[in-house]
DNA sequence: TTGAAAGCGCTACCAA
DNA sequence: TTGGTAGCGCTTTCAA
């Protein structure tokens, strides 16, 4: 009986302009189910209805409601993806490749920045549950699993990248930490340097991965490690980086001041370093030789070109994307993936000394 | 009669944990409107019952459904961004003050790259439209408007940023570009450079004001305009900054080797036209003095500290944010609103020849 | 102050 | 091949 309704005011459509599959029903004499059916292509539809259907569709800009096609299906055509930090080039990079795999398969990326925060972090991916996206990337500042745990519970496909979490299995995209570390240092050493520093991060893995692979490269050189020679920044805001690098590196100084070689947790690191250095009056390699991680795509135009470890992040940014399409689409979840992406050292002028 | 239905498997709480206001309200044995209005904070709940059923909420980590909320209020606390590129400095600062706001304001961004290209960035737009985004807030590669006619249709509230559509009005905000272009210019020729050349973007607002305010500049110093001294790169993919810069810069110092000034269109062509001038064989500023536009974050760590002009990136987003969220809230649409930054002049060693 | 009924726009399921 | 019915989880409206 409430077949025929809008009695009296038969307007064509309705407010806003927002047509639904009713208004299509109703305009060519059909039912909603057969807009919907045609609308996805299902088979049992006549080719020539079909055609009727979408033509129509065209014709008055169409455009099905996500709300209502998510209240049923579960699905909400979103990704999340948390990141550290959004200017930091490296993740810009990953976010741009995963966006470019995500957003022609129909999904919606919601990106959310938890600033190196654990706390704001946590907050961030509760609220992208609460927003029931279908799956999320993540490159985490936690060191608790507490969050994860959460994910997993509402049985939500997700993949780590760049950071992992200390045994705690789960999809992960990112670099062979400890052979950036080894890459780096060896070089250094390579180049002749036999004071060598390392500017270190927090307790996060990459930090930790590349941290070993110095000491290892020392070890493997018969060098000896003066643990005075590591030092770590915090992992505070904005100046994280070139401020962070910057400090640092001019304590250092001040301890060692024969220091000959640094490695860096990161190019924004690196770039402080070598503010730091030039302010000293001393020269990048002929003094001191820098190596940074990361090549950020600048990283070639700065005051000394600087000789880094390539991450491949656009790499890191597809391939997560793309396991995170195939986690949604898998029926049963399959077993967590670890995929590692070789470093590459690229030389540039700040550590070339032979 | 569908009072007490699970009548068989009276499971305590349904597949995947997934926790709904139904749940909540038989655990308590009260009705779902109470539920409702107690989450909303409605008045007509006693406080009693509203803290028992606040607690049990958060006992049972209660997160309302997005997508049945959509349904009927319309809203969907989604907000969409429209950048030309993410990783441009310039815009990846700006997505993050924009996020900044929004975040706490319980909107998620959903984040789009239009890789400054017309057609796709259209195609985007229809994306967030079918998404049903509250607002949205769009640095455009547009020169026509049919994009935001269909936005307009549609009653959606949106925020030009940076970019302006000429003879289109709209809520906008963004930076005096010509005082941008005059600012640049008058310092080159303070610096006594006679010979001053620009490099200049395609038809957006802020390459046409830019471009404006050098020709201004040279008109009010009496100094002569080479038409020649202009030259336009493409807006094309990654390369559009750098290498557009680079191979301008290459061109230019070959028909005119005198050179002594050149006005970048932004920082990243700028660091190409450093790179061209370096391998020529010519001194930054000594015998070409360069000014960039934008003041990207990195931009006193380059190999010669660029001179630029300041946008306040931060400011950008913040505003732009603040409006956007103002104008979801508003009841009646309120008139274009257009809100110009004042550019700031950031002299560094790239310029200074006196 | 509380709750029953209706329905947002769509799809799953089944009957015709 | 088509369409009726039911219902996803919530809010709006109005009655108790």
């Amino acid at each position: 009986m409430t077949q025929q309704n809008d009695p009296v005011k038969k307007r064509r459509f309705r407010k806003g302009s927002v047509v639904r599959m009713k208004d299509i029903a109703q305009d060519l004499g059909l039912s909603t189910m057969t807009i919907s059916k045609a609308l996805r292509g299902h088979s049992d539809i006549r080719k020539e209805t079909r055609e009727r259907v979408l033509k129509r569709m065209r014709e008055l800009n169409y455009q099905p409601n996500f709300a209502a096609r998510a209240l049923i299906t579960g699905r909400t055509w979103t990704i999340g993806l948390v990141v550290p930090d959004l200017i930091h080039p490296f993740f810009a990079q990953i976010a741009k490749a995963i966006s470019a795999v995500t957003q022609p398969a129909g999904y919606g990326l919601v990106i959310t920045s938890s600033e190196d925060n654990a706390e704001l972090e946590r907050k961030e991916i509760a609220q992208l549950l609460a927003r029931r996206v279908d799956a999320m990337i993540i490159a985490s500042a936690q060191v608790s699993t507490e969050s994860f745990q959460l994910i997993e519970n509402r049985r939500i496909p997700y993949v780590l990248i760049d950071r992992r979490i200390s045994g705690w299995p789960a999809n992960f995209v990112g670099v062979d930490d400890k052979a950036v570390g080894l890459l780096a240092t060896q070089h250094l050493i390579e180049q002749g340097c036999k004071r060598i520093a390392h500017i270190a991060g927090g307790k996060i893995s990459t930090a930790l991965g590349r941290l070993n692979g110095f000491k290892r490269a020392l070890a493997v050189a018969h060098m000896r490690l003066l643990p005075a020679h590591i030092v770590s920044i915090g992992t505070s805001g904005d100046d994280r980086g070139e401020l962070g690098g910057y400090e640092a590196t001019k304590k250092l100084l001040q301890i060692f001041p024969r220091l000959d070689g640094v490695f860096c947790l990161n190019d924004p690191v690196a770039m402080g370093a070598m503010r730091a250095i030039l302010e000293a009056g001393l020269r990048i390699p002929k003094d001191i030789a820098v190596v940074g991680c990361g090549n950020v795509h600048y990283s070639g135009f700065l005051r000394v070109p600087l000789t880094t470890v390539d991450q491949d992040s656009t790499a890191i940014g597809k391939y997560s994307a793309e396991l995170c399409l195939s986690l949604i689409d898998a029926k049963r979840t399959p077993p967590a993936k670890e995929l590692l992406i070789t470093p590459k050292l690229i030389v540039r002028e700040s550590s070339v000394r032979r």
